[in-house]
This record gives C-alpha cells, structure tokens and sequence, in this order.
DNA sequence: CCGGTTTATTGATTTTGATCAAAAAGAAGT
DNA sequence: ACTTCTTTTTGATCAAAATCAATAAACCGG
C-alpha cells in the first residue's frame, strides 16, 4: 500500500476525458479519486454493479466482457495503460456497469466518483464535446464488431485483426501480440483451437511468422487480400 | 412537393435532441433544417458518405445496415417515425456515415445541418447533456448485439427478440412484427430460412402462433425459459 | 382488385467451426 | 531454477446453420 501514488493534477490532465478542467474543478476530481490495484485474475467490478466510479488504467492490462449461460466469455474490449472506460454509465438512467471488468495482469487504477464528474460536465460544454468524441468513436468502434461478428467468418476476423494491429503499430514487420491467444480469441468471438488452426494456415501460407507472441507480417498485401475476402487456398 | 409540412417549432421540441432549445437556436435550426423523401428501396446515404446531416424519421421506415463484399446484409437498427439517427457522426474526427441507411417503406424525414447543430450544442451542456444520454442508452444497445452475436445460438436470438418485443410493447398477447420476416433475420444476422423454422418450432412447441406478420404469445414464461437457455425438445 | 414481384416456407445437402481429447510448450510465483 | 498451473497446438468427431432448390403465399402499385 506504500508505494501507491496519488493522482498528481499532471496526470489527471493528460486523461482526455479532463484536460482542460480549472483549478477548482480539479481540485474537487483529485480529493475524490481513489486509486485500487487489482490482482491478475481478480475482478474490478461485475456486470449490473452500481457504477459509482470510472476508472483510468494506470498500469497492468484489463478486460471487459459478458459471460454466457454456459460459461463462455466474450471480450468486449481489452485495456491497456492510458485508457479510461465506464464513462457512458454516468449517463444512464440506472448507472449500472453493463459488462465485467477483470485484471488481465496486476494493474493499478484510478477511479473517479461519478456524481462529481457529472457535477463538474453540467457546466463543462467543452468537457461535454471531448467526451462526445470519446463516445462517438466507441460507437463506431462498436459498430465495426457487429459487422465483423455477422458478416465475417472466423479465418476472416482473424486476417482483420491481424491488419488492424499491424496497422495501428505503424505497420513495423514484427510486433507482439496485445495478449494471449486465449484472450485474443475471445475478442474474436471464435475458440481458441480456431485461432490458432488460422493462424497456422497463415504461416503454412508464408503470409506470416509466429514465434509465441511475436508476428511478423512478411506478405501485408496477400494479408490485406485474404481480409478481404480472398479465400486462402489451403493444400 | 406541395404536401411536404415543413418542420415546424412544436415538432422540433419534441425531438429530444433539441428539446430545450431558446427562441433564437430553434429559428436558426429550423431554417437550415430540410425535409426529404424517400421511395420504398431507395437509399438515404450510403456507408461512407459525408455526413452532412442528421436526421429524424417523420413516416415510413428504415433501416441501417453493413453490406458484406457477397452482397450479405446485417442491420444495425430499424428506424421507426419519430427516432432520429446518425447523432454520432457530429463529434467523429472524419465525419462520414458509418452505414448504409435504406427506407423500408416510403418515408419521409427531416434533415438538420450538421455545423448548425455542433453550433448549437457548443454553447448549451444541457442539450449535450441529452445527447450523452441518449448516445450511452444506444452504446449498450450495441453492448447486447455484440453479446447476441457472440454468446447465443441462432434460436436463442430469435426467442430473445421475440421477449424484447414482447415486452417493449408491454406484453400484449398478439402484436405485429415491426417488418418483414427477412429484415428481422437481417437484424438478428441469420438466414431468412433459419428464422422461418424457429418461428415454426415454437409454433410447434405451443409457445406461440403465427399469422403471417401478427404473432400470438400462448406461454411467456416457456419463451423466457427458452430465451434463457432452457433447449426445446424437438420430437 | 389484378398481375407481377417480393417474401416465406420446407426439404436435402454441405460447410464451418465447436467440442472432445491429449500432449507439448510457456509463464508465474516461490 | 523448479514446479505447478495455464495456454497452445493438433487431430478426430459432431452439430448448427448456411446454402441450394422449388413451391406457396403475401404484398404493392397501378
């Protein structure tokens, strides 16, 4: 517990959801923050829990997800370092978190009271407009999963994953996966032994190496055409 | 042209986005604002387009939909009179439609200017107030199709549609599907036939009836207990 | 209300990806 | 470094839903 940093006023403000507050407003956010720290595997907080908080990421890894009946776990999303979530709760009418939250690996939080937030939106129009943006791309981000999950198959959401992250990275030949295949596979909706029978056609296609968590993309145009809906002619 | 009622004060407030507008911000709104028509099949936008207004469904219906490169179609929402859509679009860095958005049935819809409005909303954090409501409530909409998409079988979906309407409609023995048979397939991202015998095998099962597009809830809790994971026994 | 077009149903077949099983490889904590 | 637990891979089998095909029913626009 020693070694736990309060929220300074640097960092609070190099969270987009509240760069630009002033002295006062920042003031109130900082007193009612808390920081947690979750151990691997520990949950932050259960789908339909009282949202009293959102949280930035400090440090460690996080995942969100659903659970079904029978036990299988959908990852809405994976989060890393810098990123906050949680924030569309604040205006629900029942401010209830809507998925699980559950450390991938230790990590450090802040979490912010949710009634001084919106205390401090209501006379914020330009807060309100950074968070619209926030949301906004959420949405759209959202958008593209529903896509992906109906109108793709498996072989072709993992090609799109794959060039997506390639993509994001600056497109470098080699990068590490964001996490494990367990977990990547259930970003993807498929099971793990479908994930890694695809990504053992890729590499057998020589449109990729793998080396544990490490992918270098040899062929991005074959990569890019196989997203695409070229199917992988196996033998 | 001349039967075309141009959009007046009064139906503009109760338009939640722009309810709460002040006497000067309802005038400018209203006189950039555009009435449009669109015949049954014809497009209103096309994923990627400009997206220069937004817009709210007067009569008629609509749909918004992904297209797949086989010509595949998933939709995202139906449209029915008075919900407005694409409010998003205002805070996207690149502002351009994510979907495609077809009528239905012959509509008719009012355009609002899209500059116009992020005017608007800069100098009045109630109204962006609103707006992050109604932008959350959608947000976990979108949270549910992800997870109905990824977590439940084809029958599961179309028995929790079936409650969802059920319900929405508190639950009156016998209502109207709110469109064809193949667009509720298109929402649920299945096939028209694979919809067709689970409406049939819960015919079958006693849970409902079926008379073309009117459906008759006989047992509600068998639909729930269904909806929930409970496998009908065929035979 | 008529005629053409779209939508819905039903059956047969095929394909995709899940599931089951078991071994190998890798990671985390002590 | 050791050892235990978790993840990953590979093969064999199975089940769900798509596809193909053909007929029947419903709808819309004039």
């Amino acid at each position: 517990m020693n070694n736990i940093r309060h929220p300074t006023r640097d960092e609070l403000h190099q969270f987009p959801l509240l760069s630009g507050l002033d002295e006062t407003e920042s003031q109130r956010v900082l007193t009612k923050a808390r920081v947690v720290t979750v151990a691997r595997g520990e949950h932050l907080f259960h789908h339909g829990d009282p949202a009293r908080r959102i949280w930035l990421c400090r440090t460690g890894q996080l995942k969100l997800f659903r659970l079904s009946d029978a036990g299988q776990e959908k990852i809405i999303a994976i989060i890393n370092p810098g990123r906050s979530f949680a924030e569309a709760t604040l205006f629900m009418p029942q401010r209830v978190y809507p998925v699980h939250c559950a450390a991938i690996k230790p990590s450090e939080l802040v979490g912010f009271d949710a009634d001084d937030l919106v205390k401090t939106f209501h006379n914020d129009a330009e807060a309100c407009f950074r968070l619209l943006g926030t949301l906004s791309r959420r949405m759209h981000e959202k958008i593209n999963q529903i896509e992906s999950l109906a109108l793709q198959n498996a072989h072709l959401r993992v090609a799109h994953y794959l060039l997506d992250e390639y993509r994001r990275r600056d497109e470098p030949k080699t990068f590490r996966l964001e996490s494990s295949k367990k977990h990547i596979a259930g970003l993807l909706a498929v099971q793990p032994e479908t994930l890694s029978r695809s990504l053992t056609a890729l590499q057998r296609e020589g449109v990729l190496d793998m080396d544990t968590r490490y992918i270098t993309i040899n062929d991005p145009e074959r990569l890019e055409s196989i997203a695409r809906g070229a199917l992988a002619t196996p033998h």
